[in-house]
DNA sequence: CTGGAACCTACATAAGTTAT
DNA sequence: ATAACTTATGTAGGTTCCAG
């Protein structure tokens, strides 16, 4: 099963904030066969508004009833079959596009460091008011994405920073490093934040963390999930993607500002993170989505 | 936790191609 | 013609391994 599992491809319907949801009504089946297996990086949350469905994931099944709701972590593998004429709304969205300075010290959580995401569900099953509060804020999404009237991206990456704060305050999953390490490190996120317009050599923060070349490496890496330069380039291209669809600069001055030191670099990078050169995923943002499925 | 050695990746540079 | 992007290559710096 696992050997076929497809690893999923998302078309997002907005570049910058990284998520799709849409609806999907289906008819009962005569049989009930599985979808395929298959995974993606976005993590998957469905509202089943009518209907039975099971979603399988390799440690669990889960039976989704009316009004129902569920959450899928990051590259989960999983499956879904439906059990009668079945509504509900999926929405997919790119957890590394939502980080930002508020949530810098959550990222062990909501990039699911230590645990998968899909832990929460146990807590939503126990707690229906937080369950409804989830329900409604993508119900809104899904309201806004649908319309896109004048200020809709604004409404949703409100919703999505709710979505965010909720995650974070019943995620079963305690922080995988304890608070001294954070104390420790906070110093050297702070330093990337206000200097990441520059060039950083590691050797240039070691003094803020008093620890020896060789084992800070291993211990960002640790506490923080990612290495020290791709930490660094995650928050180089957040910038670009902002100054990208905010800015008129051209493509090396994107790069420039945003801490590349050469557009060769940029561009290279950019597609690392973006699957779009800087210029398409530009392009991209001003025409609408052309379909909305 | 340290540090040397080995390995790996990013980077600058320059020269090229493609698109507008 | 110009901006956007690609490719090649030597080198600097980042990362991992491992012994102490």
């Amino acid at each position: 099963m696992e050997e076929n599992a497809k690893n999923e491809h998302v078309n997002y319907h907005h570049p910058l904030l990284r998520y799709k949801i849409w609806d999907i009504t289906l008819e009962p089946l005569p049989s009930l066969p599985w979808n395929p297996w298959h995974y993606h990086k976005e993590i998957e949350i469905i509202l089943l508004f009518e209907g039975a469905m099971q979603v399988e994931t390799v440690d669990t099944i889960y039976h989704l009833q009316d009004q129902d709701l569920l959450i899928i972590g990051s590259s989960r593998l999983h499956r879904t079959r439906r059990q009668k004429l079945v509504k509900q709304i999926v929405l997919q969205l790119d957890m590394t596009a939502q980080l930002d300075p508020y949530t810098k010290d959550f990222s062990p959580i909501l990039l699911e460091l230590s645990d998968p995401l899909d832990r929460i569900n146990e807590v939503l099953a126990n707690n229906q008011s937080v369950k409804d509060t989830i329900f409604h804020l993508l119900v809104q999404v899904y309201q806004e994405a649908s319309h896109m009237e004048p200020g809709y991206e604004l409404a949703i990456s409100g919703a999505f920073k709710q979505l965010l704060s909720l995650l974070i305050r019943h995620s079963p999953s305690s922080p995988p490093i304890s608070p001294a390490d954070w104390q420790r490190l906070k110093p050297v996120l702070d330093y990337i934040d206000l200097h990441y317009r520059n060039p950083i050599r590691i050797q240039d923060i070691l003094h803020l963390v008093h620890l020896e070349y060789h084992y800070f490496i291993k211990y960002f890496q640790q506490c923080i999930g990612m290495s020290f330069v791709d930490y660094l380039h995650l928050r180089r291209i957040k910038t670009a993607e902002h100054l990208l669809l905010t800015e008129s600069l051209n493509i090396a001055d994107v790069g420039v500002q945003s801490g590349f030191p050469n557009v060769n670099m940029f561009i290279r990078i950019f597609k690392r993170y973006n699957a779009y050169t800087p210029s398409e995923f530009r392009k991209r943002r001003i025409q609408k989505p052309s379909s909305f499925v």
